[in-house]
DNA sequence: AGCACGCCGACT
DNA sequence: GTCGGCGTGCTC
């Protein structure tokens, strides 16, 4: 007998066991899709993991239903990698296949409610749930147990089912059916006995003289016919005619129709642009193909706006015409921007685009077209990790310091660029990091001499960094604004005589982050989070960030009753506000998670901007990624101190890299661009340097800081993360598991404590941090023992409902 | 994820 | 007295 590991997408502790039966032993392969009950009657398409002879005998094992696919979906190489980020980032296998495979990839059966025949009317002793039932089924045969549950508005569905069950005016199956579906046109075809016989042929036209409709479309088919397959829409469009005077001549046995599966990614022109690399880009081209040799990563250091793209774009070239496959990551939001279209330029089809945007239907498609090594490149954010690539010679991380490559929620939380890496490994290909930021880890690693290091100093033409200026935000004149200080409001105007564009940073949205009760200091804060409540004008309303929640202003202090309640500090919102109100006839526009939510929100907005439809733009993180505007004079960044002053080991890392990608927006085509940075606090060393542009002194001083207090790169870090929804229980949930991580050598506990937002969603939140010795060998074997740890103590009695995650490198 | 088992509250 | 709410445990 031959069993075979199963890989469900549940979050289950390990794969399961399934039997081969034998008619398809030798036929199942690791990486196809099984067919597998699990519990009492569900049904799952399961991954093969692999396969063996040692018969289990704990429990008792059911056979694999059915085969579902001709070849594995997923290739032995990912299922390694899969392996590996579920042992690095400490998480079941089954949450990995979660997220990895495309969603129509995975099935799980419906139950499906059938009508008895024996019934001719639904019977009137039912109740009326029940009977609402009854009459749908009688009318549409069958119903899945969801449109049961939209009929009855999710009202007491089971009890309804139950009893039509029980009265057997119903049967239930489970179905379990393929979501893939190829789109499909139907095509028309001459018979073969006509093509092959002129005389029949001419004799046919002499008989449909009587019907000179089916003449004239058999003739403009004919004519169709010279230059393509001929697609029935197309010719009923043509021919004027309609679809029964088409079914007449295939009844006829004059023609024929076939459903012909379609490509919904074709592109409908393909033409490639060619490009030369300047001197600089060259150069770096060569340096990164040397180094290649001896380093499997590289960082390229290249200032914004020096023309990376175009090393990018020239290296996935040569990976392409070696018959390997290039995969490039990207920033989500940057994806949305002119890179794209750009890309597709210089390669065509042979780039493959992988997007939040794209249907269920179309992600198989680009699945499968990696897989059969159709697309030679793909270009995508964190998820194109996952698409099973044949044979990778070549990766690109760019913005390689951004955190959109990490995955917080859900599990597996892993980074992508870190996962990129292992799977260089896999395929033995090479990566190459970009940023004009390197995150710490990245320059320390380049330093270390682990990665080969390359710069790229001199802007794209010699264009000179912007100019920064720091302010002290003090410096408002009431009557004008207490947000905007008199030097940006001077600079803006400067900016705006000259045609040119301003982007103002805020990295809060709405309009005032508090409300704030002027006599007794109350805050208001969100029911179900402990965090307080941002105003946003547009709705006139008060909304939670955490968890989406809305709630009615205050018109009294609940507290103390006073009338006087403040809004403090300001959001995107209130920005705007003031700009119209101090520059009436100039547009503005905003960029924020509020602002874009709509479909095509974003790139409208971005067209927008790029073609000077608007003057002013305020953002919040969205304007500092990717985005690409040539006519940016003044870049303003409204509150540098609300980026340097949060509780975080990274906090200092970030606000550099955050407000020099800002300020790289400035100037990208002329080189007079200007940045105005209002602070509080003059003094700090990290505005000195993002005025100097200097990354060395950044890299130097952080990286000192990091070693004395032993932060990572100089350890590694692991977040464990408690909830309940009760206070008690995830305090000594949190303690217990500290006790069992206690029992692990060398490892640093800090905590229990509570997150710094304590309570999301009514679910409290206690956190764990874990220091560990930078060392592979020690982190593997580690891991392990703290996943134990994790299991022992969701084990333990009355901890059921605890929910403890694993973050590891939680930056 | 779904489903059965089991223990406490509000109803016939 | 029971029906059914959801917390708990398990799925090869």
């Amino acid at each position: 007998m031959q069993f075979a590991e199963i890989i469900l997408p549940l979050n289950l502790p390990n794969t399961l066991t399934y039997g081969v039966p034998v008619e398809w032993q030798g036929k199942i392969l690791p990486g196809m899709r099984v067919e597998v009950n699990l519990g009492k009657n569900k049904m799952f398409a399961g991954i093969v993991a692999f396969l063996h002879d040692q018969k289990p005998e704990a429990y008792s094992i059911k056979p694999i239903r059915n085969v579902i696919d001709e070849e594995p979906v997923v290739l032995p190489v990912q299922m390694q990698f899969w392996q590996w980020v579920s042992q690095y980032y400490l998480c079941s296998i089954g949450e990995v296949m979660n997220a990895a495979l495309p969603a129509h990839l995975k099935l799980m059966s419906e139950s499906l409610l059938i009508w008895n025949e024996l019934y001719d009317t639904p019977p009137l002793d039912l109740s009326d749930n029940a009977f609402i039932i009854a009459e749908a089924l009688h009318i549409r045969k069958q119903l899945t147990i969801g449109e049961v549950r939209q009929l009855l508005e999710g009202k007491n569905t089971s009890k309804a089912i139950n009893e039509l069950l029980e009265l057997e005016v119903a049967t239930v199956t489970e179905i379990l059916e393929e979501k893939y579906k190829a789109k499909t046109e139907r095509f028309v075809f001459l018979e073969k006995s006509f093509e092959e016989d002129e005389a029949k042929l001419s004799k046919l036209f002499d008989e449909l003289k009587k019907a000179p409709k089916q003449l004239e479309l058999l003739m403009t088919f004919f004519q169709m016919k010279q230059q393509s397959a001929v697609a029935v829409p197309e010719l009923l469009k043509k021919a004027k005619a309609t679809s029964s005077q088409l079914n007449t001549l295939v009844e006829k046995g004059v023609l024929r129709l076939e459903s012909i599966a379609l490509d919904r990614l074709a592109l409908l022109e393909e033409k490639k642009i060619a490009f030369e690399l300047n001197t600089h880009q060259q150069e770096a081209f060569e340096k990164i193909k040397e180094d290649w040799q001896k380093h499997k990563v590289a960082l390229l250091h290249g200032v914004t706006g020096s023309g990376k793209t175009l090393i990018y774009v020239q290296l996935i070239k040569e990976a392409i015409a070696n018959g390997k496959q290039a995969l490039f990551l990207l920033p989500e939001i940057a994806l949305t921007t002119q890179v794209v279209s750009r890309l597709r330029a210089y390669f065509g089809d042979e780039l493959g685009v992988y997007h939040s945007r794209f249907t269920n239907n179309e992600r198989v498609e680009i699945w499968n077209k990696v897989k059969e090594g159709k697309y030679k490149a793909i270009i995508g954010p964190r998820s194109a990790v996952w698409l099973p690539f044949q044979h990778l010679e070549t990766i690109i991380v760019d913005e390689e310091h951004d955190n959109s490559f990490k995955q917080y929620e859900p599990s597996p939380r892993f980074h992508a660029r870190d996962a990129a890496i292992y799977l260089s490994t896999l395929h033995d290909a090479k990566v190459l990091l970009g940023s004009a930021t390197p995150s710490l880890e990245s320059a320390y690693n380049a330093q270390k001499g682990k990665y080969a290091y390359i710069q790229l100093n001199k802007r794209y033409g010699d264009v000179a960094m912007p100019l920064v200026e720091i302010v002290s935000a003090k410096n408002t004149q009431a009557a004008l604004s207490n947000i905007l200080t008199l030097n940006l409001l001077e600079k803006i105007t400067e900016t705006l005589a000259l045609g040119k564009q301003v982007i103002l940073f805020q990295n809060k949205r709405g309009y005032a982050p508090f409300l704030i009760c002027g006599s007794c200091g109350w805050v208001a804060h969100c029911k179900y989070c402990d965090v307080s409540l941002t105003y946003h004008k547009a709705t006139d309303r008060l909304h939670c960030h955490y968890c989406g929640s809305q709630s009615a202003v205050f018109k009294h202090c609940p507290q103390c009753g006073n009338m006087k309640i403040v809004a403090k500090s300001f959001g995107t919102e209130k920005i705007e506000e003031e700009l119209q109100r101090i520059f009436p006839k100039v547009k503005t526009a905003r960029l924020d998670w509020d602002s874009v939510k709509g479909k095509n929100k974003l790139s409208q907005l971005i067209e927008d901007f790029t073609k000077g439809r608007i003057d002013i733009l305020v953002g919040t993180q969205m304007v500092v990624k990717g985005l690409d505007f040539e006519n940016v004079g003044l870049v303003g960044i409204l509150s540098a101190d609300s980026l340097l002053s949060y509780p975080d080991f990274r906090v200092n890392e970030r606000g550099f890299q955050l407000m020099e990608q800002v300020s790289g927006r400035a100037g990208r085509a002329d080189g007079k661009g200007q940045v105005i940075i209002q602070t509080f606090n003059m003094q700090h060393p990290v505005l000195q340097w993002v005025k100097d542009h200097d990354f060395r002194s950044f890299y130097h001083i952080e990286s000192g800081s990091r070693q004395q207090f032993g932060y990572p790169p100089f350890s590694r870090m692991i977040k464990l993360t408690i909830k309940h929804r009760e206070i008690k229980k995830a305090e000594q949930g949190a303690q217990q598991l500290a006790e069992e991580l206690k029992k692990i050598k060398n490892i640093h506990i800090q905590g229990p404590a509570e997150a710094l937002v304590s309570r999301v969603r009514n679910y409290y939140i206690q956190e764990i941090w874990l220091k560990l010795p930078n060392d592979p060998a020690f982190l593997q074997h580690t891991k392990g023992m703290i996943a134990i740890a994790m299991n022992a103590t969701m084990q333990k009695r009355g901890n059921s409902a605890l929910q403890i995650a694993a973050d590891v490198d939680p930056y």
